[in-house]
DNA sequence: TTCATAAACGCAACTCATTTGCGTAAAAAA
DNA sequence: TTTTTTACGCAAATGAGTTGCGTTTATGAA
């Protein structure tokens, strides 16, 4: 078995021509959009079918939202562990040139402790500028 | 002449009904989307007249566009001076209850050195929890 | 104060990402 | 194999934000 049938099956997923096609070309990407994927996936063309995978991957987490530069849902893999309860402690980076994505795991999400009357349970970070194919 | 007025001259925007009361809306809210406005202004009704009066106000730099809950376009008032050139490097902060967001002007957003091959220009900082008045 | 003009307004219609409904097809479980 | 559950695909709807355009108004010069 391939390692996206694998992935399907660990996140207890059906597996159909376009999921698989869906989840190897999301190991092989930093970050997607639905036009990304509709774009880049033969088994379907229909956005429908698409948006309904996104939804159905996230909720057993194995996806999660990134930013996007245009506000877009996008969309990049779970890489450290395959549980819901797992943190997405790690910043963005949005590259203002190719305008995508990219997890930077070695950057954490700072800890702020509550500040004015606010109660503060969780961080993001968002950097951006050029990233490295784009310089 | 009212305080809304004077900043609207101050930065070289006409005098309007509409758009008195929206900068008198601005100073006394935290940030607004076109529909908090919609809801709240009695000068128009037309959400062409409220995004291009949000449009100007921001091309002038009397208003920055904020993150949103719901990834709508939200505004906040700029409060620390009036030049386009003054850096917006404070953090928000976005209330799960609420949906609104508050400029926190005491956390600064982190200074991150390149990282992997990426050029980092600029960075956000984005908290969420709960508000004072949510709590 | 009057006039010219550039900016703002308001209405209609459009765009485009995302969602919903529903009947059909296919995967997994029994 | 049959049943059950989930996924697919088409059409149509939603809703934030945009564009076009003719009319009105604020402003600044005469």
């Amino acid at each position: 078995m391939k390692k996206a049938e694998k992935i399907l099956k660990d996140f207890d997923l059906r597996k159909t021509n376009f999921r698989i096609e869906l989840v190897a070309l999301f190991l092989n990407s930093t970050s997607l959009t639905a036009d990304d994927i509709k774009e880049k996936i033969s088994a379907t063309k229909d956005k429908v079918t698409i948006y309904r995978a996104l939804e159905a991957f996230e909720k057993k987490c194995m996806i999660h939202r990134v930013p996007d530069k245009d506000n877009l849902i996008r969309y990049a893999i779970c890489q450290r562990n395959s549980s819901c309860s797992h943190d997405h402690n790690h910043a963005h980076f949005i590259c203002n040139v190719c305008a995508n994505t990219f997890c930077i795991e070695s950057i954490n999400t700072p800890i702020i402790k509550n500040e004015e009357g606010f109660n503060i349970k969780k961080s993001k970070l968002i950097l951006e500028g050029e990233c490295p194919s784009c310089q």
